[in-house]
DNA sequence: TAAATTTGTGCAATCGATGGCACCAATAAT
DNA sequence: ATTATTGGTGCCATCGATTGCACAAATTTA
């Protein structure tokens, strides 16, 4: 059981007081140099490491930044993880996950967490019954940052990362649109978050813009798994007009649909197009392979990641009420599920 | 700014020593009940939460746990965290998150970070460069307990959380020949890492078992990723032998050699079978699906929290040397990639 | 040359929780 | 009734790094 190294053995190993050896390792400028160099290499010599612990205690920040997400096991938000861990690893800097599980109660409680742990700051992405981000005022209000990433609410109150669903669900609209689709169903994931609210709207933007109405009966909540989707496809089709292309808000939604259209006999792509949104693994992977919207996790990550250190960089700054908001641009991936229509059919199915 | 509430709040409300509200809050026998009673609602009333860092630097003990893994970013690994982040959460305790990727350095470097983080325990899972865990003793000789997960050694030096990746390869292999395969591949990820050198035992293992001879030509090493599956797979097919059927201790090998096959217009199955390995969420959804091998990431997560919450709990224990290993039986999954083979054709390919 | 700065370092308090030891009061044992 | 034990609290040092303040020495300025 070997004890740690501290700045006392240091200074005893060099005859000078611990608060020269603090400053000398911080670089000080009332330390002289050549006491720097001195207790710089004693320090190495010796194994020295700094206690984080101590250091938090005394001046109230840690080296830790928290993270809140609904799960991990996410094709987006483990590559925003892994992104985001990068990056803070890089500075020095650890990483805290915990999961909310979708619940806001365990958002709270996780929250809870992170402040005891004296975190350096949170960054977060909303669980679905999370309406507003109240519960993240205490931290703001003592000078913790915050940053919300891809699931936030209109009005943010603390800078955040996100990714232009609009725009991604306007491409993937017209996309269909432009191979010849007519009439376009939607599947939202929920009509609470916002991210899906803009998916929506960029949805009907796009529909809009192309002089195509915008039919109610043609959007769907759709939870994001496969099953769910399977019936709604199983629901679309059984309508009076019946719709020739769905734009679905969750890839596993959009797998399952296709998966029952191609049950049913009816043609990916040609017949019926498909567009999801995610990217995930199995779109580029099962036949027809999926086309889809790519959030760029890893690189949103990483924005995170640099956003944050930009924060905390500013640590003298009195006043920096400037909440400013990063918004990713998404890529279009275009694959087989959405190819060109054949020759418009007037049959109905 | 707010301060946060301490002992010395609470004891100042309540005519008393801070020791004795230190003492009364952890339920010290000493202590009247009448005085924890007392104690206890004065703490809730003023909202005390206790600080753990300073807590940390007294007892030297955080509540926070390290886990090192190669990279967060794979379906296995999100999921183990996810299961184990859970498990701890329950138990009041955070979990930091570091990846190596795939470095030794860094992985040392990760442990660095921990140590100087004060984490109660470290739970890994080593990268492909790893040949030994001799990093990990700095922490055994100061009492940290370290559990490695999955991906381990031959000889353990600590607890261990394993899947029998013998017993599923050798299930897998035995899937292909019962189902009429008589010339049967292997891709290994890597000759150096254990649990592929053990997935190639259970390979041999059930070759020998059935009467077939283990051919090394057969055995390829090949990278965990699609382009190199489909390389291996020509490689293979080229052969003056060629086999009719692969188990790939990776499902993405696995998915680029399928895809080759396909392209070359040899059947799978039928003429070719194929067995993965990891149950990545794609197999489920290609086309034909692939019958691979879960390893239960999500309970194997979950089994190792309950391991650590196991270890620390002994903590008066003046000794444990009791290495424990605990094995999780993985599930074959038969899916499409490997159904019973075609009327035996005697000619190559 | 004296006064004013600047440079370099040490002292001691602080962050908040913990726990060994001491102490007094109450009860039990002799 | 006297001593031994147990119960209930308080005092104070401690974990290690940080930092305001003090102070001496070195340098600059008047």
């Amino acid at each position: 059981m070997k004890k740690n190294i501290t700045i006392y053995d240091i200074s005893k190993a060099l005859g000078l007081s611990a608060s020269s050896v603090s400053r000398a390792l911080k670089d000080h400028p009332r330390i002289s140099i050549k006491t720097k160099e001195l207790v710089k290499k004693k320090a190495k010599e010796l194994g020295y490491k700094p206690n984080q612990i101590a250091a938090s205690l005394r001046t109230g920040a840690s080296s830790i930044v928290g993270v809140i997400i609904p799960t991990i096991h996410h094709n987006f938000f483990s590559k925003v993880i892994s992104g985001l861990e990068e990056v803070l690893a890089q500075n020095n800097l650890a990483t805290i996950i915990t999961q909310s599980h979708e619940s806001l109660d365990k958002e709270k409680a996780n929250l809870d967490v992170l402040l005891n742990t004296h975190v350096l700051g949170v960054i977060a992405s909303i669980s679905k019954q999370t309406q507003n981000l109240d519960h993240f005022k205490r931290l703001l209000n003592r000078n913790i940052p915050v940053i919300i990433f891809d699931r936030t609410t209109k009005n943010p109150i603390t800078n955040s990362v996100v990714v232009d669903d609009f725009t991604g669900a306007y491409k993937a609209t017209e996309h269909l649109i432009q191979n010849g689709y007519k009439r376009i169903a939607h599947f939202t994931v929920s009509f609470n978050l916002h991210i899906y609210q803009e998916r929506m709207r960029g949805y009907r933007s796009a529909l809009e813009d192309h002089g195509m109405a915008f039919d109610p009966d043609l959007v769907l909540e759709v939870n994001s798994d496969i099953e769910q989707g399977k019936m709604a496809a199983q629901k679309l089709i059984r309508l009076p007009d019946p719709p020739d292309a769905i734009f679905s808000s969750s890839d596993y939604s959009a797998l399952g649909a296709m998966q029952f259209l191609k049950e049913k006999g009816i043609e990916v792509p040609g017949e019926f197009g498909i567009v999801g949104f995610s990217n995930e693994t199995f779109t580029e992977h099962v036949t027809p392979s999926i086309t889809t919207v790519d959030q760029k996790p890893l690189l949103m990550g990483k924005e995170i990641g640099l956003t944050f250190l930009g924060l905390i960089k500013r640590e003298g700054d009195p006043f920096n009420p400037i909440i400013k908001k990063l918004v990713i641009e998404p890529d279009l991936l275009v694959r087989e599920s959405s190819a060109r229509k054949k020759n418009e059919s007037p049959k109905k199915h």
